[in-house]
DNA sequence: ATTGACTCTCTAGCGACTATAGGGTTTATG
DNA sequence: CATAAACCCTATAGTCGCTAGAGAGTCAAT
């Protein structure tokens, strides 16, 4: 039942120096620790981080995460404040991939520019970075 | 024609720490200094530093920027390191793209597991954020 | 002479870790 | 039982591309 950093690191896929990291920040509660000072952790750490990590593949901060398991704490109230965290965590990704499609199209009319090898001194694609003036 | 560091800076709407961080990266060379040991500069420095902001604006890294202004100063080699810097990072914008859509997705499904204000430990974003085990 | 606007260097901070150094602990093997 | 391998500890520095600040110096105008 209990284990040590490794082994918690190796059922979550997270890294130990990971796991250290969400300690310190305060995502996950001090754990106990053993005689020679090793922490030591049990299946719910393994639950909690695998939450953690959930949400981090799914790209929220730490922040946000820490504001979703203080919810998680109190559940007799309303789940607003994680609608509210979803929501706009909606918004920053889909600004983020306007912004991104937009790149993509640049790049994509940039590299016409070029044929292939030519000499450094006609290469479209120097010339129009050197020229093109304002995004 | 010669310029000061706030001048340049407003020319090429870059911050001056920015510019300042630049030369320290040996991106742009190192300016002249005046008696009073400020930096100046020239149009020519407005012209680099608007072809490194471009760059920017097309999410290159410093590192690849530099690449590209090193070959910019040998104008009879091939273009082709120019070509190479481009494709992979349009391979990195696709692939970056690509996830951001997959999480766009898993978002929006994920919103939709709670339908207004419930109580924490009834919320559908809750419960799903804790139970699902892998992306 | 004193303000104010500008500039200088140096340092710390952001986010979410990773990597290293320099130790201590536990476990397995000879 | 001694030793080596594997594991763990803390503390610190580094990543990237800047931003923000402290504390000082410079330059123009009033
Ligand atoms: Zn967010
Ligand atoms: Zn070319
Ligand atoms: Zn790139
Ligand atoms: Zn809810």
């Amino acid at each position: 039942m209990n284990m040590k950093i490794g082994t918690l690191a190796s059922h979550t896929g997270l890294s130990i120096q990971a796991i250290r990291y969400y300690e310190q920040q305060e995502l996950v509660p001090t754990p106990g620790r053993s005689s020679g000072n090793y922490r030591i952790y049990d299946e719910t750490s393994v639950k909690h981080l695998v939450f953690i990590k959930h949400c981090r593949n799914l790209g929220l901060s730490l922040e946000e995460i820490k504001a979703l398991l203080r919810v998680r704490t109190k559940p007799d109230e309303t789940c607003s404040e994680i609608n509210h965290i979803i929501d706009h965590h909606v918004a920053v990704v889909d600004r983020r991939l306007t912004e991104l499609q937009e790149l993509r199209q640049q790049l994509g009319a940039l590299r016409t520019k070029c044929g292939e090898n030519q000499a450094a001194k006609d290469c479209g694609i120097l010339r129009e970075l050197f020229e093109i003036t304002s995004p």
